[in-house]
DNA sequence: TTCGGAGGTCTTTTT
DNA sequence: GACCTCCGAA
């Protein structure tokens, strides 16, 4: 049996992970380690070598993305179709789960599901009610605080949740976590439909165990309580989502919480070179929450990593665009990091000027765009009319004539008469009078989208003719022309074809392409995956979050100053910093051949403040970076500067340092202000932000 | 009553 | 720059 083909190509743990079938599993699988390659086999070698029928197969994966790769891989494997297959993210299998058993819940099957545009929008709208000095976000992180099994700080955060939890019932919504919640508590109170799927589910896997949250936990915990073979895959060194819940315990204690667990480790890396995988390695034995492991490689020594400081943000990205010149084509062979999605501004401005081309991954992701989510919540209301959060959205969007006035008076009819505010408009007008016309004409509109969804009219027919009914396109370029750049505009109107084009797919595709079918899978698909499938020669750049499970050529880690990674909010406990070091771990671990680490002397979100380096640069081994010949010579005054301790006290005619100007002399001084000469000129600056270094 | 412009504040990561 | 509030014009 272990000569079967499928294992030719995986060295003795990866074979042993394959082929150990029954009972609890624990895979650490380190960066590169072909943690993916494990579980297709393994998927590929339940079916084709124990026959075991594909539809008692789960697989969890993180994204929808990992997901549908995951099912491409294991059809060209086997060569067959794996419709019957679960593959998906924690939050599309509960959908589906939930969507088949509907019956048993204070739901209607049409149920919205709320993003956490929609999740503020609630909380806001609560807060007009009470008085409260807390901000809708805020507020909202306590809520999912509260759902994520943690105590409320306060009765009144309690409440405030209570509150939030009533509202989305009355507007059969539930957010991404109730998706989670409300699955486990269906499987809790009935035994019943929590013996069918625990039945149906013989194997269980799991990806990135590392990053799942006490809820999904749980719901495993569930699905495996009848055949116990439970598959998890995951790296503690790379778990970097506590901030959204997961909670790195539930794979440091997984032989507790599966006894008799078997556990195999994969450090053999297929990706880095020696040094990259030293920085990496000594970075991350500065943590301590860690099971401990180490990845070595038959590889190549490669070259230094490489450390660059930049005066500002701007050189920083003109640095990384020469680099990237420098080592030339293909473009595609590099990836740019950085720690929030606001830095990557100046690197889009520095790339469109020299020409370099670029694709940013995640900043504005496709659902998440104005247009689109607008269309979304007219589909949105038409599906479910309680919908009072999209209806909010967008009855006034195309401009029609309805202010924040009418809204008022109509949700003030609403409530007293108890009714959502889509069908408390006829009552409403009749009431009112003539004066509110564009109410009734709004309602209509809606209403006529109804009738399309009761007679069962395809998604695609149903979005067409809204996208023409509203002039939408018309709409788009009157509003934003003259505002943004003409292919701005353009993009826009490509959103709304791309998003008319996934609506055609879907009707071709599916066999029930409804309405209701098609917002299923859309609510839970949030990224921007297939709608760039277009293989173009260019640079990459995203967050490090972004970059998880994937692998370059060049990897530039941008931003390395402290309070920008580590992040400001991260400095206060170990636990977060750790999480920040697993980050940064994440990022170098992600390049196969070079590394190059930059950071800024200033950063315009910080303006006026001098940054100094990361201090996880410190923690990198010393003989596996090089600083370039810049950087070298301002860290060697840096250095001379401590040694003398403490600023000297500078005057008339001293000689100074500056980052960015040079060697210079103090012509005159001034309490704060002085003025220097530096080569290029007089300058006058201010002692506290300057950052001038007595030199001789 | 609606709507656009001016001016102030804040900015982590995401299924 | 995104988002908010305030204010004056239509």
């Amino acid at each position: 049996m272990t000569n079967h083909p499928l294992l030719k190509d995986l060295n003795p743990q990866q074979r042993e992970a394959v082929t150990t079938i029954n009972g609890p599993v624990l895979v650490i699988a380190g960066a590169g380690s072909g943690k993916t390659r494990v579980l297709t086999y393994r998927v590929a070698y339940l079916i084709k070598e124990l026959g075991v029928a594909p539809e008692n197969i789960l697989a969890v994966t993180f994204t929808n993305k990992a997901a549908n790769e995951m099912r491409t891989r294991i059809e060209k494997l086997l060569n067959i179709n794996t419709k019957g297959l679960f593959i998906g993210t924690f939050h599309s299998i509960c959908v589906r789960i939930l969507r088949a058993n509907i019956e048993y819940l204070p739901y209607e099957k049409n149920f919205s599901i709320f993003d956490r545009d929609d999740q503020i929008r609630v909380v806001k709208k609560l807060l007009e009610e009470i008085k409260s000095r807390e901000t809708p976000k805020r507020l909202l992180h306590h809520i999912q605080k509260i759902k994520a099994g943690h105590e409320p700080e306060s009765e009144w955060h309690y409440e405030f949740y209570k509150k939030y939890q009533q509202k989305l019932l009355e507007l059969n919504a539930m957010d991404f976590d109730d998706l989670l919640l409300n699955t486990k508590k269906l499987f809790e109170e009935y035994e019943d439909v929590k013996n069918f799927y625990a039945e149906q589910f013989k194997f269980i896997h799991v990806d990135e165990y590392q990053d799942t949250n006490r809820i999904q936990y749980e719901l495993l915990r569930h699905l495996s309580s009848k055949h116990g073979n439970i598959f998890v895959v995951g790296d503690d060194d790379q778990s970097i989502y506590s901030f959204r819940g997961a909670d790195i315990r539930n794979i440091l204690h997984f032989e507790r919480d599966f006894p008799d667990a078997k556990i195999i480790r994969l450090e053999q890396n297929y990706r880095s070179t020696k040094n990259i995988l030293k920085a990496a390695s000594v970075l991350i034995s500065h943590n301590t929450m860690r099971k401990g492991k180490t990845l070595w490689t038959d590889g190549p020594e490669g070259e230094k990593l490489i450390v660059h400081e930049a005066f500002n943000e701007k050189e920083e990205a003109e640095f990384v665009a020469s680099k990237i010149e420098e080592l030339g084509r293909p473009f595609s062979r590099n990836l740019i990091l950085y720690r929030t999605n606001a830095q990557s501004r100046t690197f889009e401005e520095v790339f469109n000027k020299r020409g370099l081309p670029y694709i940013i991954v995640g900043a504005l992701k496709f659902f998440e765009r104005k247009e689109i989510k607008d269309l979304l919540a007219y589909l949105k209301l038409i599906l479910n009319p309680k919908d009072d959060i999209s209806f909010l959205r967008i009855v006034n969007t195309p401009h029609r004539g309805i202010g924040a006035k009418t809204i008022k008076h109509l949700s003030d009819y609403a409530i007293q008469e108890n009714l959502h505010l889509l069908e408390a408009i006829p009552g409403f007008v009749e009431f009112k009078g003539m004066k509110y016309e564009k109410l009734r004409r709004f309602y209509n509109l809606i209403d006529h989208f109804l009738k399309l969804k009761e007679k069962k009219e395809d998604v695609f027919t149903i979005l067409h003719a809204l996208i023409n009914t509203l002039e939408f396109e018309e709409y788009i370029r009157k509003t934003y022309e003259g505002q943004e750049p003409r292919e701005k505009v353009e993009g826009r109107i490509e959103n709304i074809n791309a998003l008319l084009g996934l609506a055609q797919e879907f009707v071709i595709s599916q066999p029930q392409p409804t309405l209701e079918n098609f917002m299923e899978q859309i609510a839970v698909q949030t990224e921007q995956d297939d709608m760039d499938i277009e293989q173009k020669d260019r640079i990459t750049i995203m967050t490090v979050h972004n970059a998880k499970g994937l692998e370059f050529e060049n990897v530039f880690i941008t931003g390395m100053e402290d309070g920008v990674f580590p992040h400001k909010s991260a400095l206060s406990t170990t636990y977060e910093l750790e999480e920040e070091r697993r980050l940064f771990h994440v990022a170098i671990t992600r390049a196969k051949k070079r590394v190059i680490i930059t950071y800024a002397k200033e950063r315009s979100i910080r303006f006026g403040e001098f940054l100094s380096p990361s201090r996880f640069l410190d923690e990198l081994p010393e003989d596996v970076i090089i600083f370039d010949s810049v950087t070298k010579r301002h860290r060697d005054i840096q250095k001379e500067e401590q040694e003398k301790r403490q600023q000297t006290e500078l005057h008339r005619g001293d000689y100074v340092y500056h980052p960015m100007f040079g060697r210079g002399r103090i012509l005159v001084k001034n309490g704060d202000k002085v003025k220097v000469l530096f080569t290029d000129g007089i300058k006058t600056l201010s002692l506290k932000f300057a950052n001038l270094i007595k030199t001789r």
